[in-house]
DNA sequence: GGGTAAAATACAATCGATTGCAAAATAATT
DNA sequence: AATTATTTTGCAATCGATTGTATTTTACCC
């Protein structure tokens, strides 16, 4: 089917009788081609299945069309590979990348260790980078930023940073989440989550705002910090409600992974939900509304998140610039948290 | 911090006053070169920040050292962008692959539209494949393996192909999970899936011998084809409930997915689990244990499937003899099967 | 010290495509 | 027909690292 001997542009040109530059350029239908030439060289590529070669291509143009996508892992807990959020979020940047050519690296944060500039970009494996979480500490994102990596980050788009920030209003998200079950009644609401994250920071304060618009304290020991998982959220509230017994009356998650451990660990206790207690996720993945009783939740638009993440990391190719993006965020009221 | 112009091997090399020969054979640690030359070479590369142009090195070596992995989508649905356990292969394939030097370009089916080897292998963007999916028709597949693109496949091992596929027994698992739902009681077990996949093709095969085994007949309208999605499952069951009551007394499932949708359209209905209808998934998703009733599902190991997935692509680099592999697997018997 | 073996380093070609500029071919103008 | 303008194509340098072979340096031995 094909000759033993890789094709290359030279031996292409060879073929359709013109020279290299000629070749290459009729490829790209370049104007400068006469349009019958172009059509010959085209044709003769798409018989022998000719492609051009991308690391010839990239080490003389300088440009990889790549993205590196890092999943910023939280050290000790394993959020990320488990989390469907951030795989279906992975999920539409490699749509909305393809759309525009380029290509998915995908990578977790060990392999490049520290330093990113250089393993990604100045190593020429990729033009820019896409982090998606912020973590605990954005130190390394701001390094990275620092030596003039051309990035985004998903994460909470209020933070303070020379990069953009796509992500959802999550104050408002918090403070949504919140008041919808204040309004159901519920007068002791759990935070369940982990503040350090500056997105969980962000929906924290909207749960304390909503809070105090409702005229309801918070007591201190509503606030509980956990890993993002639901292996922590289900071992939590499993030991809570068995050395305290049901002193709660709401919950709002950081995320659905932990609303779906707390949802577990109340129903094997057999608290009513939401008769007994009403629970709120966030995120909306796919399982929210398959769950038993189907999740209320905050839904973000992802395929509009790496659209926009996307479009702020090609501005910066263009030395346009970018600006942080919030995302549509939109409570969905399902069965958890609802009762008729 | 770093200088204006780029820091290339020359440069590094001049600085430590060594060819350009010398000093990239002292950054790999080449014995031909003193010691003491390999010392002063890396240490400046430390200091200067320095790092190999990936397309520079390999446009000269022929290797790219990336690794495409595709999702294999099912056309008209859209099973890979959901399904957790696909999206938790593809991680554990990256820790793999990262462990042996490789990077993952992730992509599904349509940015190279129907020539993956020239797309991927040709044009030098990656060294080999893993597709992940046999999905309805291997003719994609076979295509990429007669053009000589490196290959492992995700899929049914017990396929005849002329590259290596690594999967569980699935044949093993639809018989453990029927024989297992009979061995409780159940008289009419439904599978649902799609037998047009080699993967649940041989799960069916293992079913139907379940039954066979156990003497007890399969009616024709128990083999229910559905898209493997938790919503086809979702609305399948519902309709078939509403249309013709509760005949059945047990599923069989193509995929956790599959199972959560079906649970969901029967705790709907107010049909217990698994008093009236006993249920087995299949993969066993981080979410299986989470319902309620937690999920009875067949485990399937997928950091040893990547790891093979990975050493047998390997294989086939250094020109090796390579082979099907079966993952292990594993029914995991939760309270969505068995009544105390 | 002269000569050979061994160790260490340098030279120069190469991977394949791209692109500024020069050259050739064609068209337009007088 | 000669000259200029315009299209079209080709030349040759370049991107940065790698590697077979040649060359230089050092070590060794009688």
């Amino acid at each position: 089917m094909s000759s033993e001997t890789k094709l290359t542009l030279a031996k292409l040109a060879k073929l359709a009788g013109v020279s290299t530059s000629t070749a290459s350029r009729a490829l790209k239908d370049n104007p400068l081609i006469k349009q019958e030439t172009r059509n010959k060289v085209q044709a003769l590529a798409k018989e022998y299945n000719y492609s051009v070669n991308a690391a010839a291509s990239r080490l003389r143009t300088q440009k990889t069309h790549v993205i590196a996508v890092i999943l910023n892992l939280i050290d000790h807990t394993e959020q990320s590979t488990t989390d469907p959020f951030l795989l279906k979020l992975v999920g539409e940047l490699n749509q909305a990348l393809n759309a525009k050519g380029y290509e998915l690296l995908l990578s977790n944060s060990f392999m490049a260790s520290d330093d990113w500039a250089n393993y990604f970009i100045h190593s020429q494996r990729a033009d820019g980078m896409i982090v998606i979480g912020q973590g605990k500490s954005t130190k390394k994102i701001d390094r990275a930023a620092e030596a003039g990596v051309p990035l985004v980050v998903w994460g909470d788009p209020k933070s303070e940073a020379r990069y953009p920030i796509v992500g959802g209003d999550n104050y408002q998200g918090g403070f949504e989440a919140a008041t919808h079950l204040l309004q159901k009644g519920a007068k002791r609401v759990l935070f369940l989550g982990d503040a350090e994250h500056a997105e969980m920071q962000e929906r924290y304060r909207g749960y304390l705002q909503a809070h105090q618009d409702a005229n309801i304290p918070v007591s201190e020991d509503c606030t509980c910090t956990i890993d993002i998982t639901s292996k922590a959220a289900y071992e939590y509230i499993n030991q809570r409600v068995k050395a305290n017994g049901l002193e709660f009356d709401g919950i709002v998650c950081s995320s659905d992974m932990v609303a779906l451990g707390a949802l577990k660990a109340l129903k094997e206790r057999y608290v009513g939900i939401p008769s007994d207690v009403g629970i709120v996720g966030y995120d909306d993945i796919s399982l929210a509304e398959l769950m038993h009783p189907a999740l209320t939740t905050v839904r973000q638009n992802t395929q509009q998140a790496a659209s926009a993440m996307v479009e702020q990391l090609l501005l910066q190719f263009e030395g346009k610039e970018t600006a942080s993006y919030v995302v549509d965020t939109q409570l969905v009221v399902r069965r958890s948290s609802k009762h008729d």
